[in-house]
DNA sequence: GCCGTTTTCGGCCCGACTGTTTTCAGTCG
């Protein structure tokens, strides 16, 4: 599947910053088979991860006056990357893929084949293409040279037939699925004394690449051999004495790494990440005379080892608080703690309802009363029933007439749930010529009106803007839902020009939503910019089934990786207060 | 290629696992 394409700010733009950083990363792709200096290449990606995490359009901001200062970028890089955001093009990039096979790049990407071995094989044997590499290893070729065995050509082998079957990254919810069975399965095991998810699933992205799981025991063997010997296991990669990967039938990696109680919190930390966070941890360490690995802190002078417990005391020890897995992106979280101004995160906790539900009343599958019992048990104070309106045929909309019964129905409802509340909602169309799918009057009935565009996707940013805004200006409009339509790993995001959406969102008061469905729409970088604009967010299931009530949590995800406190997210307040916000 | 109260050169985060190398290089996270 492609891979969804970044959001241009504007219609002007000639690259994103996702190109922008796929053309960095390639050029150290192709220094590191040159055989140039590896730090080099560790620079360009250095750039090229910090250009694809900044939060705004940094070709628009190179043509402004005002280019951004991208950490890493020293003059010759910054040069690059202006010529980059005025042209689209970079020579220095051409000549370089002039000089090296893209075959190499492809070969490049096999698990257990680096920049070396790609390197030799081409020098050697000539080999330019993943097929011509197949061909090699299939006809035991490989083996003539230096340090390769019949055994690397089997490894060279598996690792393309994993390449193939390894399609996209797993959508967090999946991730998370999957890793509740594993962590279930090995609690059990003797001698674990506690067992995590680390790695990126830890830090709750909307995309998890393998599955990263730490453990403390007593008895770090049996443990490995209880993984290994799971039967959704299909086959090990490694096992050693601390660590283990292998690959499930589902699909995905794990790798388990093990660890004695006394360094939990220096493992924990390391494995949960990012890299990046990790190695400004590191440089910290560094300025104090400290040498910090998943083994705790070494003094570098003595070469004396102290195992860290807690993670607690790993940041205590840099002159750090805690600061909570899905900000450690080194975006800023490391300057903040340093100035005391982390914000406290909105937690599921602290969420009393949610703005967003469907019912049996168009496409949902459970009834109103079976929703509301069930976000009930779930502890919810209030839901927002927000079935259809008419324009959206396939899911049968709501005339007004069956508006006019479902308010009943809820009355109904209300009497017999309270002090449970539900709301009176709709998820209103924006229809492609921005104009409202109900009428002034009929949205002024409503408790609560979610806004959405789910046609005519492909129009230019200036019209899906100009609808967008049309939506927010509406005094009767309280929530735009999933405001770019993306659907992880599915369907790209459109392009809205946010700088107008967030100003007239915070003007307005009208709140943005982070959908907890496998849209997770807003994505992180678009709520934090939000966040900071001043926009309210708000936090919704989009559930269509009571099952699905539950992905409020992935909103709450999105929103902690957005930096953002319960004060900013509309969800964390009573149905009076919420319908008095909304007016 | 970047960067500096260890500044203009010499470093650049750290360790496990694998395979084939009899002492370590390559790859990965």
């Amino acid at each position: 599947m492609p891979r969804p394409r970044a959001i241009s700010r504007t219609d002007s733009t000639l690259i994103s910053n996702a190109d922008m950083a796929r053309v960095f990363n390639e050029i150290a792709d192709m220094l590191e088979i040159s055989g140039e200096l590896v730090y080099k290449a560790v620079a360009y990606r250095r750039v090229a991860d910090a250009v694809e995490r900044w939060p705004d359009d940094v070709a628009h901001l190179f043509q402004s006056d005002e280019p951004p200062k991208i950490p890493g970028a020293g003059p010759a890089l910054t040069t690059k990357l202006a010529e980059l955001a005025s042209t689209g093009q970079l020579a220095y990039h051409d000549r370089m893929r002039a000089q090296v096979p893209s075959g190499l790049l492809e070969i490049l990407k096999i698990p257990g084949v680096g920049p070396r071995t790609v390197k030799q094989l081409h020098d050697e044997l000539g080999i330019d293409s993943v097929e011509a590499l197949r061909a090699a290893a299939e006809g035991g070729t490989l083996r003539s040279l230096k340090g390769l065995s019949a055994r690397t050509e089997e490894n060279i082998l598996a690792g393309m037939a994993r390449l193939t079957s390894r399609g996209t990254r797993l959508l967090l919810h999946d991730a998370d699925a999957l890793m509740t069975g594993l962590v279930g399965q090995l609690r059990e095991v003797r001698g674990v004394r506690a067992i995590e998810p680390a790695g990126s699933l830890r830090r709750r992205k909307a995309t998890i690449g393998d599955l990263d799981l730490l453990a403390a025991t007593d008895d770090p063997a049996r443990l490995i051999r209880a993984l290994d010997g799971l039967t959704t296991v299909e086959h090990v990669l490694s096992a050693g004495t601390d660590k283990s990967s292998i690959v499930l039938a589902e699909g995905p990696q794990v790798d388990l790494m093990v660890c004695p109680p006394a360094a939990w919190g220096s493992h924990l930390v390391h494995f949960t990440g990012s890299k990046e966070h990790n190695v400004a941890l590191r440089g910290m360490a560094l300025d104090r005379g400290l040498s910090l690995s998943e083994k705790g802190f070494k003094v570098v002078e003595s070469g004396e080892l102290e195992p860290v417990a807690t993670e607690e005391e790993v940041y205590e020890r840099l002159g750090l608080p805690w600061i909570a897995p899905e900000m450690r992106e080194d975006s800023g979280e490391i300057q903040a703690a340093l100035a005391g101004s982390l914000p406290t995160l909105v937690s599921l906790a602290d969420l009393r309802g949610d703005t967003h539900v469907h019912s049996d009343w168009t496409d949902g599958v459970d009834s109103i009363e079976v929703m509301a019992r069930a976000a009930r048990d779930l502890g919810r104070a209030w839901i927002v029933l927000t079935d259809h309106s008419p324009s959206l045929g396939i899911t049968r909309g709501l005339s007004s007439e069956r508006v006019a019964e479902q308010r009943e129905e809820i009355g109904r409802l209300n009497a017999e749930l309270a002090p449970f509340r539900i709301l009176h909602g709709t998820e209103m169309e924006i229809r492609a010529d921005a104009t409202l799918d109900y009428p002034d009057d009929l949205l002024a009935a409503f408790d609560v009106v979610v806004a959405s565009v789910h046609t005519a996707r492909g129009q230019s940013t200036e019209q899906l803007t100009r609808r967008t805004l049309a939506a927010i200006d509406n005094p009767n409009v309280d929530v735009i839902a999933h405001p770019t339509g993306r659907i992880v790993n599915r369907r790209d995001p459109i392009a809205l020009d946010w700088p107008r959406v967030f100003e007239a969102a915070a003007r307005t008061g009208t709140a943005l939503e982070l959908n907890g469905s496998p849209r997770l729409d807003l994505d992180d970088a678009l709520a934090r910019a939000a966040g900071k604009a001043g926009v309210r967010l708000t936090l919704a299931s989009d559930a269509h089934r009571t099952e699905e009530l539950d992905q409020l949590r992935y909103a709450v995800s999105v929103a902690r990786r957005a930096w953002l406190a319960p004060g900013q997210v509309i969800g964390t307040r009573s149905a009076d207060q919420l319908l008095e916000l909304v007016g």
